[in-house]
DNA sequence: CGCATGATTGAAGTACGTCAACTCTTGTGG
DNA sequence: CCACAAGAGTTGACGTACTTCAATCATGCG
């Protein structure tokens, strides 16, 4: 098994709505193991596609992102996943995907063996993973609709609006959203080029949709406007 | 929980290659359930998008289709399930998509409540439902890779390709596919339109990469030139 | 047989990609 | 601390692959 998890807010946390209490829940505390820290440089490789999975990690701080490639190097990255964000699952297989830093990062690594004999005799943690697993599934569900029948500026917005809210949960209300990865990996995300990414961006700007303090940094002005965006794309 | 996997051939299977044996396991078997028999009429609808999850599904003839929509009626198609596929999980939750019928359809109903507490008893089935839920990660990502990266010709390609070794599985080596719903349905599927769907076979066909007996028979000539269309896409 | 639906093909438009120049930032070493 | 280089970000001009619009052709069901 290999997948990808978001930090969760509450288990079987129904649609994209934002949890109204945070569980500061992790993957220390519910399986009582031991994470080893692992330190890892911006853009160093943490797995690579055809690795063999023997591990699940917990990002401590730091983003990673989860990606996979074709013969000619085009890339799609599968997600971003930043503090809390449990990536992995505990059921031996190949990878799906590799995972490369951001920027720099520590994670915690838990054996799989460890994890899936825990699972054995904790209910909780099977029913934990399981809300990991879901939330993964409907993350990348709402990422194919995007990739597949969104228009740039509604991929856009509708990314923008997942760091948000993403923050929110975590008790920051702050309209300011830092996104630490580059153009061409927000590109490569959304399925765009780096320069589609700059022109919408700059069209958000000249129309006070969002402000940047710098390419890293961006504070949300309208956010009625951008939810209006994500969903359904009138505007332009 | 809610996610639709396709049909297993042993656990955990890794990649997207072939596997040697089928494992005829289904849902009936291995949990000792009786699924409830339905019949669904062409487009008529299993479940909507908003409803509560109550219940896994098994294909047992026909084809569904799982499905997303846009507020404006933009349509993206997740997956195809036909005879011997399972959609949905033991765990309760809201549906992430709508299931409608390409065709007259005959699914098994397993209340999700029942298969919770088999799966409390039966490790094998929890291990089974793993590896579903396995299977069906692994495609999404080839799909999101299909969406946000690949061109028409390799997305439709791909896509051939995948009912065909859908098929070999089963033990059918004839090079006959059967794709039993509309080209709209494909391009929703693949994220294109139905003009460029018809297109790309066209070119396909004059380019003696395959042959139609009629819209929805189509016979694979040049199989391992589709899948180097499929795989990196160099040739137009 | 006839209408409705789906599939195909053609012509025209455009949104996004490509190519290229330029600017801004960041880091490094003198 | 400044100079410079290397990388990342931005913007513009241009091209084109795909979409859109429209017409025609098949298919199938009453």
């Amino acid at each position: 098994m290999n997948i990808a998890v978001s930090r969760i807010e509450g288990f079987a946390q129904p649609g994209g709505t934002l949890s109204s209490a945070v569980h500061k829940l992790n993957l220390q505390q519910i399986s009582n193991l031991n994470g080893v820290k692992r330190r890892l440089t911006k853009n160093s490789i943490l797995l690579h596609e055809e690795d063999e999975i023997k591990h699940v990690y917990e990002v401590v701080s730091g983003t990673v992102k989860a990606l996979k490639f074709l013969a000619d190097g085009r890339r799609q990255i599968i997600g971003f996943f930043g503090a809390g964000d449990i990536i992995g699952l505990p059921l031996e297989t190949s990878a799906f995907y590799s995972i490369q830093a951001v920027k720099n990062t520590v994670v915690l690594c838990y054996p799989i063996s460890q994890l899936d004999a825990a699972m054995g005799h904790s209910s909780a943690l099977t029913k934990f993973i399981f809300g990991l697993v879901h939330s993964e599934l409907e993350r990348h569900l709402d990422h194919m609709i995007s990739l597949g029948r969104k228009r740039p500026k509604e991929r856009m917005a509708a990314f923008l609006l997942t760091y948000y809210k993403k923050q929110l949960v975590t008790g920051v209300t702050d309209m300011v959203i830092e996104l630490p990865m580059s153009r061409v990996d927000i590109a490569d995300y959304l399925g765009l080029t780096q320069e589609t990414v700059c022109r919408v961006l700059g069209h958000f700007k000249r129309n006070n949709l969002i402000a940047a303090k710098n390419s890293h940094e961006i504070k949300i002005l309208d956010l009625p406007h951008l939810e209006y965006i994500a969903q359904s794309g009138v505007l332009h």
